[in-house]
DNA sequence: CCCAGGTGATTGAGGGTTCAACGACACTGT
DNA sequence: ACAGTGTCGTTGAACCCTCAATCACCTGGG
């Protein structure tokens, strides 16, 4: 290492950028998300990854790999969410290791009414500040560096 | 609310594209920079944003602004640097309610053998993955992103 | 001068998140 | 059948971060 060349001209208010946004996004989020809704960001994935689950069933590792959380994050987060009623925890029939999280009733419920709020925050912190022509253009940029971003973990590094 | 329209066809990748980012990119950073250099990464954008200020001298409240960190984390953030000799904090002149934090020679120093890491990560989570022409169409939506998101806090919703 | 109100910064308490260690269970080869 | 090894998930301890209360100080009006 050092051997690296400094960012370019592009580069460098990209990344200022990025790393502004990544701050501050979750904080403008969080703030009005969890008083409106009762439910934390982190939450309303979860439940949103459940609905879109076959049978609204996923194992928690899964869950842990499709929210992006922890292992032991999703673990506490899905205790909170049954001790709540919004999901159920059913130990894996064909597994006696694995447990699976069940949207309940009142979490389909629940995040329903929790959609709009969602929707409404994403549009007056992101979407309101940008064009059609913006989102076009930077969408598919986000989509591959998200994927990437995904993908690193596992190659401890280069 | 619960008049929002749904989020259209570019919107929604967008959306899940940069909710994806905003969680997995502090972490990707965090977990080989704090090892690699003994810095966290809110440690190292103070020390950047001091390194910049004109005598390498910020208020307190200066560093929370233009770090976008809390008046409450700076304290602490401040607090620990001093206590490992990166930072000195010196009372104001002018107001006495006030202090400023000074970047040390051992700071600087600090900071710049951080760089070339900080470098690294920025390219191998980023840059590696991405072309010039994705940066240069990409670049000024992220900033108008992050511009509209610092200016909203003020203002508490409509 | 003195008081009221505002601002800069710190701090205690509480909640959230992670790391590392662990218990329970599944697989593999002998 | 049975070690040995690996995987799923949980948990205790520690850390980080924030909120609200607070102290110290400044400023403006009587």
């Amino acid at each position: 290492m050092g051997e690296q060349s400094a960012l370019d001209l592009d580069e460098a208010p990209f990344w200022r950028s990025l790393i502004r946004i990544t701050t501050a996004l979750p904080r403008a989020l969080e703030d009005h998300f969890l008083p409106e809704t009762g439910l934390a960001i982190t939450d309303y994935g979860v439940l949103v990854a459940l609905s879109e689950a076959p049978e609204h069933v996923l194992r928690i590792s899964a869950l842990a790999a499709t929210t992006g959380l922890s292992l032991s994050r999703i673990s506490r987060v899905v205790d909170d969410l049954t001790r709540r009623g919004l999901v159920e925890k059913r130990k894996c029939p064909e597994d006696g290791r694995a447990s699976n999280a069940v949207l309940t009733g009142a979490g389909l419920t629940k995040l329903e009414a929790a959609y709009p709020g969602h929707l409404a925050r994403a549009r007056t912190s992101v979407f309101d500040h940008l064009s059609t022509e913006d989102i076009r253009t930077a969408g598919p940029v986000l989509a591959r560096l998200a994927a990437a971003l995904d993908a690193t973990p596992p190659t401890d590094d280069c």
